[in-house]
DNA sequence: GCCGTTTTCGGCCCGACTGTTTTCAGTCG
């Protein structure tokens, strides 16, 4: 049982628990632990099977120990079995309905007996809904405004057409002159590989029209919430986009805080509160004793009508910091933490200004080893994709075409590849390449049988091989692992590419034991690739962290399909960065020189 | 259910907005 199936459990088990009315505590101890195991680099059932204590990991105590124990022993949890009964896990897509949450959805089962989505639909269509304790006419139709939005829930948007929406977004609020300062937040600053809703901060004085004015946004099909300091918009169907204006003291403070992530914001005023400091997203205040034993009625009441920021005004005189969000992690004793580190891993640790101010940057990036061209399935020629690479300040490239497999890109057979690296050789004997090599490589298929698709002493030429597995994506766990784990120890594979071969909202990764090819990647002194197209981004941040853990090497590429397509290396660094990755753990951030000879060591 | 510079019990991050209320609960991030 993999990492991500035990915390999928765990959350089953907080979604279960919460619609049971269970202790908020109980249940936010599910949900940390399950993001804790997601997160982990190494996997439970290894640690387990090592004899290593779970409790020594945050976040898990004895019982989630115990019952990840139960879950990698048996492949079930019987405390999940017994919610089941009571509960139908069916309900938990009730969930996804925006508005709803667990308190409403047990109403709505325990009155009505709704089980699932279809079944609230019969009720809200029947008017049993608005008569509800709680609910009303306006919830009943908001809950069917939003079923087809539960139904589409889950479905984020990549990083490319984030930056699309961005982009239009940008543009549209800077129309307004009223727009001082504008920063896009939450995950999509935090560099996260899939996006589910915008976050955007404005500073201005006129706020109303800010308001006014973002909401005019064209491709709005829905206007959630209107405020004086929030508001949130729909687009693309479920796509939701929020925007806060905040005061500029509070700049830095709103922009720590609407970053997130949510867990790294918990700990960070944990943090503060063991130092008798208070984080909001206004600023960092020093909270003094009167205050505490006051706080009953003095705190800004829910009740009250004033709903300005400034209600905070009787603590705004003990604020030490606010207006940028480096004197707020400054005012906490603690260094500036990158965005994409905000994810509550590593980012407290004694190492991490050590690690941040080393993290792999784009410039640090010096060659692209993953690329096609017009012999397949590219739409450039070899000069082309070289002239975009100088053009993009790299001094190496691989021209890695499919194989002969992959047939409908018109893989190569032995003689075209060989073929192909003799016009390689004669482009590199006419320039100086010392300056700029093309490497002779070749994106080989790791065939059905586990055997390479060219034969052996054909891929003995390459300077390059990056192996792939395209077909036989079904089979099963341990045939699609020994494919790759044959691929590895083949002696001419320098690099697995796209490991797990997911495509982001479209396929999910093939079934493949990662540790066990991340062992025999550090085995074999292997490189495992990540893949920088914002459709794979494959390895992920989680696999990545585990790859350097292990001491594995990376390859990041951009698998280009074109000149234009080179351009995606910054996702693929993006993604390195939040787990962690310094430029010497990245094969392709070594210099023309040193690459030489390194290739010769991953062979 | 987890945790400990207040350490085995008693806390656990905090504020905005909406709808259903008549002073607040639920939801969301």
């Amino acid at each position: 049982m993999q990492n991500a199936e035990i915390a999928d459990c765990f959350d089953e088990m907080a979604d279960l628990l919460e619609i049971s009315g269970e202790s908020p505590f109980r249940i936010k101890a599910y949900r940390n632990g399950s993001q804790v195991i997601r997160d982990l680099p190494e996997s439970v059932s290894q640690l387990i099977g090592d004899g290593k204590d779970l409790t020594k990991i945050d976040g898990i105590g004895s019982t989630l120990a115990e019952k990840s124990k139960v879950l990698i022993e048996s492949g079930h949890l019987p405390a999940l079995e017994e919610l089941r009964k009571k509960i139908p896990t069916t309900l938990r897509t009730l969930l996804r309905v925006p508005g709803l949450g667990a308190k409403k959805v047990a109403v709505l089962h325990r009155e009505l007996g709704v089980k699932d989505l279809a079944e609230l639909k019969v009720a809200c269509e029947s008017n049993l809904v608005k008569d509800l304790k709680g609910f009303g006419a306006k919830t009943q139709q908001a809950i069917l405004d939003g079923m087809a939005i539960a139904v589409a829930a889950g479905q984020r948007l990549r990083r490319d057409q984030a930056d699309q929406l961005v982009d239009q977004l940008r543009k549209h609020l800077l129309e307004n002159t009223d727009v001082d300062r504008i920063e896009f937040a939450g995950s999509y600053r935090r560099g996260k590989e899939t996006i589910g809703d915008i976050d955007i901060l404005v500073t201005s004085q006129q706020p109303e029209s800010v308001m006014q004015h973002f909401c005019t946004f064209p491709a709005t099909q829905e206007v959630i919430a209107q405020g004086e300091t929030k508001s949130s918009i729909r687009v693309q169907e479920s796509f939701q986009v929020d925007l806060r204006v905040v005061e500029a003291d509070s700049w830095g403070a709103a922009l720590q805080y609407f970053t997130g992530s949510k867990e790294h914001n918990v700990t960070l005023r944990g943090l503060a509160k063991k130092q008798g400091l208070k984080v909001n997203e206004y600023g960092v205040f020093r909270v003094d004793e009167s205050d505490e034993k006051s706080r009953g009625e003095t705190a800004p009441s829910k009740s009250s009508k004033s709903k300005s920021p400034t209600s905070n005004s009787a603590t705004l005189a003990n604020s030490i910091s606010g207006a940028e969000e480096q004197s707020v992690y400054h005012a906490l004793g603690l260094p500036y933490i990158l965005p994409e580190f905000r994810e509550n891993r590593f980012e407290w640790e004694e190492d991490y200004e050590a690690r941040a101010s080393s993290i792999i940057q784009l410039p640090d990036i010096r060659g692209d080893l993953h690329m096609h061209t017009t012999a397949t399935d590219g739409v450039n020629s070899i000069e082309e994709m070289k002239a975009a690479a100088i053009a993009r300040g790299l001094s190496y490239i691989a021209i890695t075409d499919h194989s002969k497999r992959v047939s409908m890109a018109r893989g190569l057979d032995a003689e075209r590849v060989l073929s192909q690296w003799r016009e390689i050789d004669a482009i590199n004997k006419a320039s100086d390449t010392s300056a700029f090599l093309i490497l002779k490589g070749i994106e080989c298929d790791i065939l059905e049988n586990g055997e390479m698709d060219l034969p052996d002493e054909v891929l003995a030429q390459a300077d390059w091989v990056m192996a792939s597995i395209h077909y036989g994506q079904k089979q099963s766990r341990e045939q699609i692992t020994d494919r790759i784990l044959g691929a590895i120890a083949h002696p001419s594979v320098s690099a697995i590419s796209h490991p797990t071969g997911r495509l982001l909202g479209r396929r999910e990764a093939y079934q493949v034991d990662m540790d066990a090819v991340i062992q025999a990647a550090a085995q074999h002194k292997k490189l495992l690739e990540i893949n920088a197209s914002p459709m794979r981004l494959d390895l992920s941040d989680v696999h990545c962290m585990a790859a350097i853990a292990a001491g594995v090497q990376l390859v990041i590429s951009t698998d280009a399909h074109s000149t234009g397509e080179l351009d995606a290396m910054h996702y693929g660094i993006q993604v390195a960065r939040r787990a962690g990755v310094q430029a010497e753990q990245v094969f392709n951030a070594l210099t023309l020189e040193q690459v030489k000879l390194g290739l010769k060591r991953h062979r």
